[in-house]
DNA sequence: TCATCTAATGATAGCGCTGTCATCGTAGCG
DNA sequence: CGCTACGATGACAGCGCTATCATTAGATGA
């Protein structure tokens, strides 16, 4: 490690003041070039790293980009987060993170921890912030990008895409292939879930083949296993449904081994539908049709649209949707002949 | 957001100097309780909140814990992350990332930029850090836990298992179920990964039951459908394969797909066995035998270890070894009778 | 040639907090 | 009753950096 190299000593190598030394190394176009050659060489000789708590004091502001998501083990973020760290990779940026657990008033909270960082960016996953966070959001000094989700009354920036509009596409695929009755399987019913459902309703109801009762929920948190259980559950009560739209891609793979151990045939007696298109859905057997949910590129555009407004440059639409795609798959074939 | 708060103007209301604050905030027992409780109620009645950087530059450390780990996206360290959090909840720690792609210069690197932080403690995942990193770290002036892994010569605090062992364990396992031709199945050939298979080929050479060409590696990551290009590919090769150590649950699972694509009967004709016990194993048809790794409580340990010293209270032992279990399932149930 | 302007660099002060030492008052003791 | 010791509080300086304004030197034009 060695002992922390300051502003001032480099300056004193470098024949300048210390001020120049912080102005060649932010914005290098305002010192000459051969002035900014003999700094460079001292940073590089000593190996001086700004100090960030200093940086920070002195302009009222960090370079941490505070993302609030609501899990940290859902593969669904950890993809968002890659993304993430694409968009900010050689930047001068951090990012912190902070996990809500699906809790609203845990996201005020941390939204509050974050701002007094003073934060260089914000990016919240959803859109249903609770009227204090809101508040605290539309008041905030730094861009802000609500991601996961599009929807009417952005606070800012938003890169997402419509829950309802990408469940209502994958139910209108259901019943093209042929299934007359659908269900509907879900965990953990959080905002976003429940717009999916809206969209399988919507979707089934104009089709005629809704069935209120049709659908199996649990507040409990999404899972393979889970996934087992609701299916096993929703048959129980209706044998006769002849596919499930799951709210993500958990359930739909423990819908898969729970009718492999039912001994239903999916896709023929059962189709089943994910949600999100992890990578495990293609290799599946049969393959599982899912909705592809375009998670890392979902950070990637939010990162890059904070930065862009930091750095000056222009950020691009405000408001991005980058949709959702049925990747149809062998688990929806549709029913077998003698339905 | 409103104005920021500084502890002047708390000082202020409650009657008192500024650093009279800071001490009733700090050390609450070296100020009298009376000017204590004013002091109390005017942060309480301004909201005030204290300044992360400004405390840094002051202190010149930070109560930031640096994580160094390969991937943010593999469910392993996720739950080592979940545990994390866990483990620093409520208290004044922050934690920040660095993700190092397994790439050793990358996380030599992010170790030097964690390190101009000043972080109140770094946790680092395995033992293979390079010899300039190892340097780095056992100058670091805050605790080290080094998490995933045990071996010889820690850095300072270690918590994990030994992944030798581990396989060994799997691999006995096999043996004991009747399984005679053992091969290995892996992906991105971390050391992690290679000790796992030295453990699986010292049981295997020990029971004479070692072919070293009935293992099928790749350098390129691991995933679901890398499991059944694996597995397709040892099969090609030598058909009398009787179960595969797979190096992780996502090749594991890959595997039980492929097995059924080929129309492979799992445990009778083959025996599949995965590493890190993920909870789709126990969903899985048939339910997957891995081996239980506890990293929710690998990374809550390690973030309780480095709170207990930087708290001044007894860390316990240096070296933890968390061990692992083979969780013995279907899918290893022994080879068919007519084998 | 001289005033005027611009680009490059420097001096100063201060961001909000804490380490260090100084000060003050009072309890305890001979 | 005077002195020491100690607990409680305060004054001061400074952490490493940058915002702001001042200064300097050279370029420009009448």
């Amino acid at each position: 490690m060695g002992r922390r190299v300051t502003l001032a000593e480099v300056a004193a190598r470098a024949g300048v003041s210390p001020i120049t030394v912080s102005r060649a190394l932010r914005r290098p176009d305002t010192v000459q070039p051969e002035t900014r050659a003999r700094i460079d060489a001292a940073v590089a000789a000593l190996g001086y790293v700004p100090d960030p708590a200093a940086r920070a004091l002195a302009t009222g502001r960090s370079d941490v980009i505070g993302v609030l998501i609501p899990s940290a083990t859902n593969a669904v973020f950890t993809d968002v987060l890659s993304g993430l760290y694409e968009g900010i990779a050689e930047s001068r940026f951090d990012v912190q993170y902070g996990i809500t657990r699906y809790d609203p008033a845990t996201e005020e909270n941390l939204l509050g921890v974050f701002l007094r960082q003073r934060p260089a960016g914000l990016i919240v996953a959803g859109i249903d912030q609770t009227p204090a966070a809101r508040r605290l959001l539309d008041r905030a000094a730094c861009p802000v990008v609500q991601i996961m989700e599009t929807g009417p009354d952005p606070v800012d920036m938003m890169v997402g895409f419509s829950h309802h509009d990408a469940a209502a596409e994958a139910t209108r695929h259901l019943i093209a292939r042929g299934y007359r009755r659908p269900g509907f399987l879900g965990a953990r019913m959080d905002p976003r879930t429940r717009r999916r459902f809206a969209g399988f309703r919507a979707v089934a109801e104009a089709a005629g083949l809704y069935d209120p009762d049709r659908s199996e929920t649990t507040e409990t948190p999404s899972s393979v296993g889970r996934g087992g259980e609701l299916l096993r559950a929703l048959l129980a009560r209706h044998p006769d449904t002849d596919a499930v739209f799951c709210n993500n891609d958990d359930l739909a793979m423990g819908a898969l081994f729970e009718a492999m151990r039912l001994g239903i045939a999916v896709p023929g007696r059962l189709g089943i539908c994910g949600f999100n298109d992890l990578e495990m859905m293609r290799a599946a057997e049969p393959p599982l049709t899912s909705v592809r949910t375009n998670r890392f590129e979902m950070g990637a555009l939010a990162a890059k649209m904070i930065r862009a407004r930091l750095e000056g440059r222009d950020p691009g639409p405000a408001l991005v949707d980058l949709g959702a795609q049925v990747q149809a798959r062998a688990s929806t074939a549709g029913p077998a002949a003698g339905d």
